[in-house]
Order: C-alpha cells, then sequence, then structure tokens
DNA sequence: GAGTGGTCTAGACCACACG
DNA sequence: GTGTGGTCTAGACCACTCC
C-alpha cells in the first residue's frame, strides 16, 4: 500500500472513531506530514482523497475539518398527488403554499425563486422523451430555489413543454407569471391537460464543473440526477423536467402502494 | 484561473466537442505537459480535476481515455407490486424469474448471487427504522449480485427483518435457502405478512474506500445510496434495506400514479 | 525495451484567515 | 504577522502494458 493510502486510511479510521469529530479540525498538513514521517506533497495526496470521498473540507487559510452529514431537504413523490389535488382548487387556496414549502417546511418568504422561460427545438433526447419529432419548438424553463439566507440554490431545474399544447393559454408562455400558484400541474389545467401519473429516473454522479459552480458544492459531493416526466391521461407525455440536487443535502422518498390480497 | 483549470477546462471542452470521443485516447502526460506550457505535476492535477468529474480515466501503462457513459440496469418500483403478486404463486411458478433478473432483462443462470445471514442487535438507527427498542435481535441479510462474466457485483444490499416476526418459519433463518423463489415478499408470506407499501428513500455521495472495493468503482463514480422500508398491512416496518448502486450503471425508476378528476 | 501513468521528494511562492 | 492551505516546479524512480 502506497504511503498517502496508509496515511489516508489512518486519518479515516480516526474520523470515524470520532477523533476529531464532525466539525472539528485536523492537525495542520505540516504536522501530519511530520506525523506519518512522509513529504508534504504526499500528506496533500492522501488528504486529497479524503476530500474526495466527501469526509473532509479543507477551508484556505484557516485549515482542515471533519465534514459535518446534513440532509435538510425531503423530496417525496407524494407531492404530485398534493400537487393534482390542488390544481383545481381556487387561486387563494392555491397561493397559500407550494410543493417545496412542503418539501422543505418552510413559509414561501423564506426562499427565493427564480424562473426564465424560452424556447427551443427539440433535440434528439427530447424528442424522445416527449413523443414528439426533432426540432418541435419547445418551451423551456429554467428554475432555481434557494434560501433567503444562503448564496446558493438547492436545486437547478429545466422543464420542457411542448408548445403547441400551451399556447391556448398565452400566459403559460410567459415567466413573469412565475411563481404560479399551484404549480405545472395548475398551468396544464388551464389548457385542459390532466396527468395520469409522473415517471421518475433517478442516477447519481459527480457535478460537473458548471454543477459544482452554481450550486456552490464543495469538492466530495455528488448530484442526484432526475428527469421527470409527466404523462397526461391521453398516455401523452406532456412535460419532461431535469433536476440537478446536491447529494448532501437532499433525500429523494418514493412510496409504493401495494394492491390488497 | 489557474493553470490547471485552464488546462483542465480546455481538455474538457475538446471532450465535450466530441475530441477525442468517448473511448478514445487523450494525448500523453508529457505531451499535454508540453503543449499547455506547464510541468508534468500540474497537467497531471489538471487530469485528475477531469477524472474526478468521471470524464476520463486513467489506465497504467496505457493511457488516459475519455471515459463511456454507461447505463445498464434500471430498477423500477414496479418491481414490488410485481413481486407482491408472485408472492403466493406456486413454486414453480415463482422460481422461474426473480426481480433482479426482471430489471436487468437476463437469466438466473447470467448472475451470480450471494447471501449471507447472521444475527444483530438493533442499534438507534435501524431501531428507529424498525420502530422496535435498541438491542432487539434483528436477522441481518447480506446479498451481493454480479454479472457472471464480471469481477464486481453491481449492488450489495444488507437487509434487516426483526427475528421475532419470522421465527415461526425456521427457514428464513437460514441463508441456505437462498435465493428464496419470489423473494423476500414470498418470505415473509409464510409467516403470514402482507405488505402494504413499500418506502425508499434515495441519496447520492462518493463511495467510501470500502464501497469503491467491492463494486469495483473507478475514482470519479458516485453511488446511490437507497433505504427501502417494507410496511405491512398492520402498518408495521417488517423489513429495512440498505442498497448501495454503482451510479454510473444503475438507473431508479419510479412511477407515481395520480387519481382521476 | 519503449511508453505510459503512479508515487514521492524538496522546495518555492502565493492567497486567504485571523488576531 | 503568523499560520494555514493552494499552486507550481524539476526531477527521480517505480509499475504496468504492449510490442
Amino acid at each position: 500500500m502506497a504511503k498517502y493510502e496508509k496515511a489516508a486510511e489512518a486519518l479515516r479510521d480516526e474520523i470515524r472513531a470520532g477523533h476529531p469529530q464532525a466539525g472539528e479540525r485536523l492537525p495542520a498538513e505540516t504536522v501530519l506530514a511530520e506525523r506519518f514521517r512522509v513529504s508534504l506533497p504526499t500528506i496533500r495526496q492522501a488528504l486529497g482523497v479524503l476530500q474526495a470521498e466527501g469526509l473532509i473540507e479543507r477551508r484556505h487559510g484557516r485549515g482542515t475539518y471533519v465534514r459535518e452529514p446534513r440532509h435538510l431537504v425531503a423530496r417525496t413523490n407524494e407531492r404530485h398527488q398534493w400537487e393534482k389535488d390542488r390544481a383545481r382548487q381556487s387561486l387563494a387556496e392555491r397561493e397559500k403554499t407550494g410543493a417545496t414549502e412542503r418539501d422543505t417546511g418552510l413559509q414561501v418568504d423564506d426562499l427565493v425563486f427564480s424562473a426564465v422561460y424560452d424556447e427551443v427545438p427539440a433535440n434528439a433526447d427530447l424528442a424522445a422523451a416527449l413523443g414528439v419529432r426533432e426540432g418541435e419548438p419547445l418551451v423551456r424553463r429554467s428554475y432555481q430555489t434557494r434560501y433567503r439566507q444562503e448564496d446558493f440554490p438547492f436545486n437547478v431545474a429545466t422543464s420542457y413543454l411542448v408548445r403547441a399544447l400551451v399556447t391556448a393559454n398565452p400566459r403559460l408562455l410567459d415567466d413573469a407569471e412565475e411563481p404560479w400558484p399551484g404549480g405545472t400541474q395548475s398551468q396544464l389545467h388551464t389548457v385542459g391537460i390532466e396527468l395520469d401519473r409522473v415517471e421518475e429516473r433517478v442516477t447519481a454522479r459527480p457535478p460537473s464543473a458548471e454543477e459544482a459552480e452554481v450550486l456552490g458544492l464543495h469538492p466530495g459531493v455528488s448530484v442526484l440526477v432526475l428527469r421527470k416526466s409527466c404523462v397526461d391521461t391521453e398516455g401523452r407525455v406532456v412535460e419532461v423536467s431535469d433536476v440537478i440536487l446536491p447529494g448532501d443535502r437532499t433525500e429523494m422518498v418514493f412510496v409504493t402502494p401495494l394492491e390488497r390480497w
């Protein structure tokens, strides 16, 4: 086993044993280098491994710290039925609270929400997902949501609608109408679309450089990649969204009810 | 922007533009160092960034290659109802195929399956998840499944049952009975337990050193962490399993049907 | 044997945090 | 100012792959 691996393993074991604990500082790199009798670049390589594992966090000018685990946002698939139940309610009712507030347990005022609409032709991937021909005009809607006190959003989402399906209501083409009380299902309701089911596909990977930038992710944090497809009662896929969620603060919850014997 | 970041960005852009393509080789480190007019350690740092992003793969003695994306196993929550439907069928029927084969589209012969049972007292986490007191005896069942041609499993799962609930059938305490035709729901059926719903919680993170080892993961691959809870018709959580899935070859699919208006 | 990436060293200088 | 991590260099030797 290489020296840097030995050092990394020793430090990992110590952290798991609780010395130092989450939030506490590790000794300086020079101290560690001395202790393990290796050069500074080698101990830095060891710390790089632990950082990539998400175990530690290095703060420039301050030191190396044990990362604290955090899970703040739980996102459950029961939100879809909940949203559907509200889609036809009065504006006053719909304005009370949204699905994100439901997930996070926060008030609307605690959240900063942004939405930008534009129009793009369907590429091969989206055309297949939406069941339309390539080049079909789509409304692209880019969303970000963050806590008011924080600098970075906890999710970024891109939603695609087939433009032809929503032109009946011009208000659906205008991002100044966001946040739309009641969400997408309420929007679709205005053009006579009812959802039959929601399909969600989840994978995980390290963030791209851009995602790490936008979400303010530390090294050693993965992202959950969610593609959500909404299928209406006629079997058409009427919306596709791609959502990126930070893996260190998001838990996705899926409940599957079973038929009784 | 640092030199290594510049180099990483330039290489990233080239890969995204398709030069080199997935599977193709990058120039040797010495060549890249010359091209970007930086030292070898610096270009190595740049490549380290791209590797951590999952964009490239470095093969000792051979070169640096653009990683090929792969998604082989799709795991859908419809499996739960499917398993429930089969739980009460005849042995002959149940033996035909299992949920994993259904997910992967493979035959039983293509897969190598291993199961080990032992007994552990419930820790705080498991006690909370199962709704029992700490120290309650649990049956721990450790599973691994891999393709016959491959060296590493594509999932590792640890399942916990409350021992008191399954002692009525001693065969459920014996790992020599695995793989049990029809799966866990069929096993639970033998002691009179019917499931009402399955709750799954998904997060993502980089693999621990041990997980990377067991699953044979390359640097720059994240894992999906799944905690599945099975709730029976009396509202008890009767099984909890923790599943680790490689993010680069797994897609989890969740379908949420909605009630009609 | 030639070419490749993996490990390791010694040391320099810079940028940031904090008292 | 002092201590911390971040970047960068020049170079050595090793281990693996392939011809």
